[in-house]
DNA sequence: CGATGTCCGGATGTCAACATTCGGACATGA
DNA sequence: TCATGTCCGAATGTTGACATCCGGACATCG
């Protein structure tokens, strides 16, 4: 029997716990990109020591959320037109394995878990949307697809560009999401039908085309 | 001008120097998979702090090579079949988008240092032939096209998997090569033929079956 | 005899202080 | 005025000691 996971099992540590709040407070636009994160600044505000601080920071540079340079620290990556071509290519290359592998491996429990999201997001939008909250069920989603697949590494991977790609859509949505709220059900209801049955080609291509299209218009919205 | 890199430009810190350190040992076998890598055993035999040494360990965790839980320590990975394909499905993605990038932006500098490495292999090979110096040039091939790829987080991806590739690749060789060597010339030598001028599409399925082949090759010798 | 509780060695997680390095401000000289 | 050299503050890199946690061995009890 699986125990139900308990209120706060403490087992990750607090460098875990120093990189998801500092993660979230970049999410929320509380350090704009460039700026610095000092060590000992954290530290203190977070009331933990300067070596969990570092190792947090670490964590955080493993997701390409900042970066840090030898003796000058950690700064919060800026978004270029490059990073973000460079961001969604390497996504691209990984969805398209991702969405492959998940073709073959994912169970029938899985699936539904994909439609249920793309309910959830039907519902958001019906609703009164909630841009941040929608851009949560889009990153789920595809989370859902990489669990499918059932490959850690191709999981760690993702998980070294997620975090951008949730910074930077929130960035956008930020700017007003009307064409991403008219396009995002009907794109993940597509994806859901091809990975339950669908030609593995199609799907490869689709699931690119998926990325790019994003890419596409992210770039339309900082660059405009 | 650029300035030759100095002798032994000391800008990477106690830690990147510990992580090389236990890597090469890795790598020359002084710790089979599976053993612990204890951290005050490292310190007192490299010299340095115990905070160097877990900082290192963090480097060579994103790397792949080991595998850290809370309180329980870190140890070396091992290969299983799984590890095996799940490392070269990532790699094949990743090869794909790299060849694809670096044929449209690869300078005739870049490509001609592929040639060069390609004669490399072809002159160990009609010598005293040695697995892993061979090794090194085929690895040290694929290195130069994601640097002319010219894309930062798809050589990050490509450092994550870089040294399992190498691990597993070098466990192989230790057990006979004469297949890797009678194949790895040819193959590597038609995708710089396919990078200087050759179709997109063909490049990137060729690409994709480099890797597969190295993969099934590999499977075959650990398996058997 | 099996299950349970307790204890202990060893290893990791965390912390605060010391050493090193960087960038810029200021002063100096051609 | 521009270039060069020196100095200083601040932030990071490094270290050793303290606190916490895990796993197994032993003893105890039903």
């Amino acid at each position: 029997m699986t125990a139900a996971p308990l209120p706060k099992a403490r087992l990750r540590g607090l460098a875990q716990e120093a990189a998801d709040l500092v993660r979230e407070a970049i999410f929320a636009g509380h350090f704009p990109p460039g700026s610095p994160l000092r060590e000992v600044e954290l530290a203190a505000a977070l009331g933990v020591s300067r070596g969990s601080v570092r190792e947090g920071l670490a964590l955080l540079e493993r997701e390409g959320l900042v970066r840090s340079v030898w003796h000058r620290g950690t700064t919060v990556v800026d978004i270029t037109a490059q990073d973000v071509e460079e961001v969604y290519a390497v996504r691209a290359a990984l969805d398209r394995l991702a969405a492959t592998s998940a073709r073959r491996t994912a169970s029938e429990g899985q699936l539904a878990e994909l439609d249920d999201l793309v309910g959830a997001m039907s519902a958001e939008i019906a609703g009164e949307a909630s841009g941040p909250r929608l851009l949560a069920l889009d990153i789920a989603f595809h989370d859902r697809i990489y669990d499918a697949a059932g490959n850690r590494r191709l999981s760690d991977a993702w998980q070294a560009v997620r975090s951008q790609v949730h910074l930077f859509q929130l960035r956008r949505v930020a700017l007003g999401y009307q064409h991403y709220r008219a396009r995002v059900v009907d794109e993940h209801r597509e994806l859901a039908a091809l990975l339950r049955s669908g030609d593995p080609a199609t799907l490869a291509r689709r699931a690119e085309e998926h990325v790019h299209s994003a890419c596409r218009s992210l770039l339309a919205g900082l660059g405009g």
